[in-house]
DNA sequence: AGGTTAGATAACCAAGTGGTTAGGTACGAG
DNA sequence: CTCGTACCTAACCACTTGGTTATCTAACCT
């Protein structure tokens, strides 16, 4: 799987995003992130595996805790990728887009 | 499944996000929108059943042809949701936000 | 009417996902 | 050393996903 797709996938499921949107906050231990859901610990470890993985978690070791931090990294690719489509959904990136595009017919 | 996690979950194949790209171009049959990819045409029509319901396109009749549309939309929230996270990837916005933090900090 | 083309649907399959419970490891505290 | 806490792995389950082939409908063209 290619990176912007597992970035995609894992931010697909509102459990994971509401993790990335704690950890804007700062580091967190994976009990702290898992306080505000009612699923069990496994569950929130596969969440941060896959975040994980997609690369937009980093994770250390203190002692018994594995502090999680944000690595926002991949979510740039992410807006990258969405700003390609903006003439598509802003009418007046469209008007430009369609200004430039005559002005290059023009300039032949 | 709410939209942002329908969008997340639509754009997480890349034969779909292929899809999208073509449709950047103008609108097509399923026909033309298969033949880049050698999977098979209910297939196809998975994948554009799946955009359709992330409302990532529209879908007309004309005939014995379905012409696919694009329609950008939901790739502003997912633009906007992004950009949410720009401080964390961006430097020189983190350093603004920092004295804008720093500005209110003195208000006080 | 018959044949071809565009496309959808149905039934199926292997693999992946999101959750569970049970059990294991590692560390700090008493 | 033992106990509780933090966290992980393993095994399992129901459901989804991305693909297939086979079959159907609808429209066009002779």
């Amino acid at each position: 799987m290619d990176q912007l797709s597992a970035t995609f996938a894992a931010l697909a499921d509102p459990t994971r995003r509401a993790i990335l949107a704690r950890l804007t906050e700062g580091p967190a231990t994976v009990k702290e992130l898992s306080e505000p859901f009612d699923i069990s610990g496994p569950a929130i470890s596969k969440h941060l595996r896959v975040l994980e993985k997609a690369g937009l978690i980093t994770r250390g070791r203190e002692a018994q805790w594995r502090p999680c931090q944000l690595d926002a990294t991949p979510l740039k690719e992410v807006a990258v990728w969405a700003e390609n489509y903006r003439r598509f959904w802003d009418a007046s990136y469209a008007r430009l887009d369609a200004l430039l595009t005559e002005m290059k017919e023009t300039e032949k």
